[in-house]
DNA sequence: TGCGGCTATTG
DNA sequence: CACAATAGCCGCAG
């Protein structure tokens, strides 16, 4: 069938199913494609996929349901990007928390069926009778989807495209009825948007991952190099080296006394030597004593190399960097407790004297932007907190709120931080008394979280996300005998902790992804691209004709994202905005 | 070989 | 050293 039949085809079907249509895709043979209803499906063989979805998206441009950012990432290494989507492992943890969401997982959960003895390949046992009527069909006598065809038999033939597509519609549309009830009956009726905006970026994720940061190699080659060294020529010369830097630390302690400098409680043997006695040897501590002796200030040193030499050197480089001047990780879209972006290789965690390595391209520039105090922000949009929403109107939100309380600017700042983390000793503590007078809609919105945490209760963020909090980390409350009572408070405490902060940091996360997508959205008329995304902060490579434009496209972009995210447009938002070579540049 | 502890880095 | 994360090395249990 020719592309144009195709498209005239799925127009049809497709009426009035909201343009969802359900993609499956093997880059090597074909694709399958079904509508909402899973009523209609095709299976189109071709070694082309990628040029027929490209085809699709020109003349349709539905929201293309998917498994996984997989296919997402399949198609951007062909240069095929989607506008929207609704991708059913994003939705799968939005719904019920956690990480896993293999296509197993969401279509059990979506029939009520177990998910801890998951159908798996392999040798057969006990609980999974081979049944050979169950080989041809994607979902199994029991209910489960075919393991098999999860692990990829759906390709071996191609009138199998369609049918695996038609299970991918049928589980998108049960889990579309799933968000409508979390919309309506748990009270949380941006959710729909939020698996929409969850979704796109998973496309996003994908995009990150295949276009990779921008990185002049020369240029991070000579910031490590300050730090550790000349790249060494041989396995031998790096054994050298290495030790030669370990003897930096050692020749401060007698003659002839060996300690292994990695090995925490050896170091607090080898200060104990030298008469300095710590609890433990973070850095934090030992830079308050580090005129002591010249060992404690040659030990700081010799970490701050290590940890570029370990973590962020030459091997860092050569493993993530590629030849074309691109560092590439791989991207969670949603991980964790609270949904956060998360990234590998070191993207999330690069030490900022290394931002000097990340160049635009020749003819380019990087717009960079982080929205200010976004957790404060946000928690006066979820919580609802009037008083709070007006003091957002500030720059500074801490200066009303230092006002409000009576009290100075970094007092207010350190109370406000408290009560999001679940502080309970120090400053912050004491200065919550007037956080609790002056916006009591917020605490009580915190207090109830970290009530309701503590005593094992899941919790939904403002978007939708469901924070769950049985797992094992936690320690499941009100455990009878197995610890003692006071190590039952203190975890009790810590979920409480988690939960109040997760209402925050989880609402602050999908702020920023609406953001983050709307700017990939509006920015590919002028050519920006979205390369990489750090919680609140935005990097954006453009040309640089185009950088001005950018700029203001992201301002508007995060006006655009409140408007959706938080109708209630009490409460403001800002960004720090700027246009910047390198991404050391940024003025902040 | 897997896992908890310690450490350092980021928001 | 509150909340979240990635990542490396060490020491110990299995």
């Amino acid at each position: 069938m020719d592309t144009d039949a195709l498209v005239a085809e799925i127009e049809a079907s497709s009426a009035g199913t909201d343009g969802v249509v359900a993609l499956v895709l093997d880059p090597g043979a074909g694709l399958g494609l079904a509508t909402a209803s899973g009523a209609d499906r095709w299976s189109v063989a071709t070694d082309d996929p990628a040029g027929v979805v490209d085809a699709l998206e020109r003349a349709l441009g539905p929201r293309w349901a998917v498994w996984s950012s997989a296919t997402a990432v399949a198609l951007a290494r062909s240069g095929v990007r989607l506008a929207r989507c609704w991708d059913a492992s994003a939705v799968h943890r939005l719904l019920f928390g956690g990480w896993r969401a293999d296509p197993g997982r969401i279509w059990a959960r979506l029939h009520g069926l177990s998910t801890t003895s998951l159908p798996a390949v392999g040798p057969v046992d006990l609980f999974s009778q081979p049944d050979e009527a169950d080989a041809d069909r994607p979902v199994r006598a029991d209910g489960h989807l075919n393991p098999g065809w999860i692990a990829g038999e759906w390709t071996e033939a191609p009138e199998r495209f369609g049918a695996w597509a038609a299970v991918l519609a049928e589980a998108v549309q049960r889990q579309r009825a799933m968000v409508d009830r979390v919309a309506s009956d748990e009270d949380r009726p941006m959710a729909v948007r939020t698996a929409h905006s969850e979704s796109t970026a998973e496309l996003l994720c994908a995009e990150l991952a295949v276009d990779g940061l921008p990185m002049d190699r020369a240029a991070m080659e000579a910031l490590v190099s300050s730090y550790v060294g000349p790249r060494p020529t041989s396995p031998q010369d790096a054994v050298q080296l290495r030790d030669a830097r370990d003897e930096q630390v050692l020749r401060h302690v007698p003659e002839g006394v060996r300690f292994d400098l990695r090995s925490p409680s050896q170091v607090k043997s080898m200060l104990r030597m030298v008469s300095v006695e710590v609890p433990d040897t973070r850095a934090w501590r030992l830079e308050r004593i580090r005129d002591v002796h010249p060992l404690v200030d040659a030990l700081l040193t010799w970490r701050k190399a290590e940890r570029i030499h370990t973590t962020f050197g030459y091997a860092w480089l050569d493993e993530n960097l590629g030849a074309d001047g691109r560092f590439r990780g791989e991207w969670s879209g949603s991980d964790g407790a609270a949904g956060r972006m998360t990234a590998s290789a070191g993207l999330h965690n690069m030490p900022a004297d290394l931002r000097g390595g990340v160049v635009a391209e020749p003819g380019h520039v990087f717009v960079r932007a982080d929205l200010g105090q976004i957790e404060p922000r946000v928690l006066a949009a979820v919580s609802g907190d009037r008083t709070l929403a007006a003091a957002t109107q500030a720059d500074d939100l801490y200066a009303p709120v230092a006002a409000e309380l009576g009290v100075d600017r970094a007092t207010a700042k350190v109370a406000v931080l408290g009560a999001m983390y679940g502080q309970t000793t120090g400053e912050g503590a004491r200065a919550l008394v007037g956080l609790r007078r002056s916006y009591p809609v917020a605490m009580v919105y915190l207090d109830a979280a970290d009530r309701a945490a503590q005593v094992g209760t899941d919790l939904r963020t403002y978007g939708g996300r469901l924070v769950r909090m049985g797992s094992a980390a936690l320690g499941e409350p009100g455990q009878p005998g197995s610890m003692g009572d006071r190590e039952a408070r203190s975890r009790a405490a810590a979920r409480g902790r988690y939960g109040r902060n997760a209402m925050v940091q989880g609402a602050a996360a999908e702020l920023f992804k609406v953001w983050a997508v709307t700017v990939r959205a509006r920015g590919r008329a002028i050519d920006a691209s979205v390369v990489l995304c750090l919680h609140d902060e935005l990097l954006v490579h453009v040309p640089v004709e185009h950088a001005d434009a950018a700029a203001a496209l992201v301002d508007d972009a995060l006006q655009e994202a409140a408007a959706r995210w938080a109708p209630d447009r009490s409460v403001r938002f800002l960004a720090d905005t700027s246009i910047i070579p390198t991404w050391a540049d940024a003025k902040s």
